[in-house]
Parts: structure tokens; sequence; C-alpha cells
DNA sequence: TGATCGAATGACCGCTCGTCCAGTGGCCTG
DNA sequence: CAGGCCACTGGACGAGCGGTCATTCGATCA
């Protein structure tokens, strides 16, 4: 059973973190303030270093719960599936489900893939979210490499092909939520999953 | 004829520009400071300011600078090949040419994608910056139509696939330059075009 | 109901950074 | 060689940032 005092601190932080989620969306992480943040989250400045400790950390923590549930997500589709193109279908479906369900985070998301700032920020970015790209790289370029043991597709450095379609589907989010009407979630997941697959060259019919 | 002013003028504004680059590529753009960039360019920080206006269009004519001698490249590369296999193969050898040459330039060339800071800035970026971009895509998005009009590919969205493979060329590019020692430049190229031609999946054999 | 508590506040501090401008010294000209 | 010109300098300045803490005041309890 939380106690009264619990559920307050789990709803402000849950409330700080949305708001810095949408700051940044609006302004873009550098010129995200923590007064502006404070704003709209409706308390004051202070009560943000109540309930974390530097911006640093705020930014951080509020990365790793949304990124966590992606990764969920993405873990799930990978699992309820067998063959690699149902995989590749579910993890496109997945990824693109998640940032029309959370657009705001998608900014947050972009920023943090590229280091920034200062030796010492970036040594902390490189220990905590660096690694969850590179995980998350690093795991579908595993999802690939069993499918190149099992035969079902040719043998290339699995690595690289992750980190090509991982940047490459990020390219079409960023486009969806650019567009004022995107077409079809369905459509973008089938181009996606066929051009990875197949190609654009027109195959021969065996 | 060139005065002699207008020689001295240049040398400053390159040597200038070419400090700002590195200072960007070691720091970040939010960290890299007019300070840092005089004494790399090794003249004071009023300097800077007798040549642009202000921080921003330093950056700015900065991005321009190198933004026009990859494009110039990437036209060269469309114009002197004919079949589309021959055009990629070439596009993503002077796209990865280009980066190596210029590992400075990466780091500024990824901060401006997405637009940062005030909406002022955003505003003059989306001016500016992201036309580059976006023509960039389109310019290979045509070249994309054409070869789906001649009937050498699959006909899909050709902007969609533009940015799939723009961005996905770009994480590579940004694996190679993390990476200690990367492998052979044609390699990769060899990688990407056969990806993008062919897919993943096995071939049966026509 | 009066005493107590601690979460929330926002004025304040120290600092960094972009920008400005009064001063300087080297070069060209008459 | 004298004198003016102007490219260059670098300290001064103020805006605006992240972070602090003395103060406030509604909730809680004896």
């Amino acid at each position: 059973m939380k106690s009264k005092e619990e559920v307050v601190h789990e709803f402000r932080v849950q409330t700080i973190q949305d708001a810095t989620m949408r700051v940044i969306a609006r302004k873009g992480m550098a010129a995200a303030t923590i007064q502006e943040i404070a704003d709209e989250a409706g308390v004051a400045k202070g009560t943000i270093y109540l309930y974390f400790r530097d911006r640093e950390e705020l930014v951080e923590k509020t990365f790793e719960c949304a990124m966590t549930q992606l990764l969920d997500r993405i873990d799930a589709a990978i699992a309820a599936n067998e063959k690699l193109e149902d995989k590749i279908r579910a993890i496109m479906t997945a990824k693109l489900g998640f940032f029309s369900a959370n657009r705001e985070f998608f900014r947050l998301y972009l920023s943090l893939r590229m280091p920034e700032g200062t030796a010492a920020t970036q040594r902390r970015q490189r220990q905590h979210c660096q690694p969850r790209y590179r995980t998350r790289t690093e795991q579908f370029a595993a999802v690939l490499q069993q499918a190149m043991d099992r035969g079902e597709i040719r043998a290339v450095d699995p690595y690289r092909l992750a980190l090509f379609i991982m940047e490459g589907s990020t390219a079409i989010i960023l486009e969806r939520l650019k567009e004022p009407a995107s077409p079809d979630e369905q459509d973008d997941v089938d181009f996606m999953t066929s051009f990875i697959l197949d190609g654009v060259r027109k195959r021969s019919r065996s």
C-alpha cells in the first residue's frame, strides 16, 4: 500500500517530467530552461530541485522513463514473432505507434543521440543515455544475426545493417511528425518492411 | 584582380570558419563559445564581430560554406552517371569521402538538422539551413523518381525512400567516424548500394 | 484551537557568455 | 618623417542561466 506522501511524490515527479518533455519538444534541448519547465508544470522553480538533483538528472530521468516504455514495446514485438519479416514489421509498428502517441518525447530522443555540452556532461550522457541506443542497436543486430544464421537473409555486417535501418526509420517518423496529415501508419510500415527485405530493384519473378 | 584588402578579408573569414568547425567538432554546438573560437583562430573575440554580425551568422555562414562543397560533389556524382546503381554508388562515395576529409564539419551538420534554441533562432534556421537538407532530399528523390519512370526500380514514394536512405547512410558515416579503424570506404559503399537495391532477403537466382 | 511541521515558493547569487566600444599600434600616404 | 587611419584588441557590461535557502502558510495533530 502506498502512503499518501508517496502518491503525491509520484504525481509531482510525473507532472514535472511531462512538462519537461513538452518544453523540450517546443524549444529544443538547449533552449529549455528550468524556469519554463516549472511554469509549464505549474510549480515554482525551487520545487523542481526537491525532486531532481539538477537539470541533468531531470532530463536523464525523463528520458529513461519514456525510453523504457519504448524498449519494452520493442522487446515484446521481437519476442512475439518468429519470422524475420514479422519481427521487422512488428518492431516498426511498435516504433511508429509509440512516437505517434508520445510526440513530445521525440525531440528529446533525437537530442540525446548526439552528445552535446562540456566534457563532463558528455561523460554522464555516455554512461546513461548512449548505452540505451547502443543496446537497442545491438539487440536489433542480434535479431538480424539470427536470421542470417538461419539462412533467412544474406550475410552482411549486422551492426551496420541495424544502424542503417534504425536511423532510416527514425527519419520516416520525423517526417510523419512534421506532416500535417500523414498516410496510414500501416502504409509506412509496409513500405519500410518491403524496402528492408527486398530493396528497390524490381525482383525477377522466380 | 582582387585587392589586397579582399585577400586579407577572405583569409580571415576562412580562418575563423575553420576554427568554428574545429571547436564545434570538439565541444558540440551548444558548448562552443565565441571566446574559444577566437582563441582557436588566433584572433581576439572582437575581431570575429568585424566579419560576422553575431554568433548565429557565423555558424550559419560556416555551415553554408561547407554544405555547398558537399552539394557540388553530389551534383557531380549524379550528373556523371547514367544507371541508378552507378549514381547511388557515386553519391555514397562522394558523401563518405567528403565527411572523411571534413570530419570537423560532421558535428555541425548533425546539429543543424534539428532546430534548436528560441523561436527566432528556429525561424532563421528554417529559412537557411533546413532548406538545404530538404533540397538535397528532393534532389535525390528526383533521381529515384526518374529511375521509377524508366522502370529501373519499383514504384514507391520517392521522397520517403530518399529520406530513409539519406539518414541511413548518415548513420553509417557517424559510425565510421566513431570507429578507431574503419573498414575500407569502398566496402561500406558496396554494402549500402547492394542493400538499397536488393534489401537483405536472399535473391532467388533467376 | 493553538502548536508544529515541512512542502512549496521566488528573490537572490554567482557565473558564463554574447556583444560592445574605447584604446592601441602598425602601415600607408603626403 | 610626421600624422592620420583603421583593423584589431580585450576588458567591461548586462542579460539570463542554473542552483540556493530564508520565508511562508496550509495541513496535521495533541
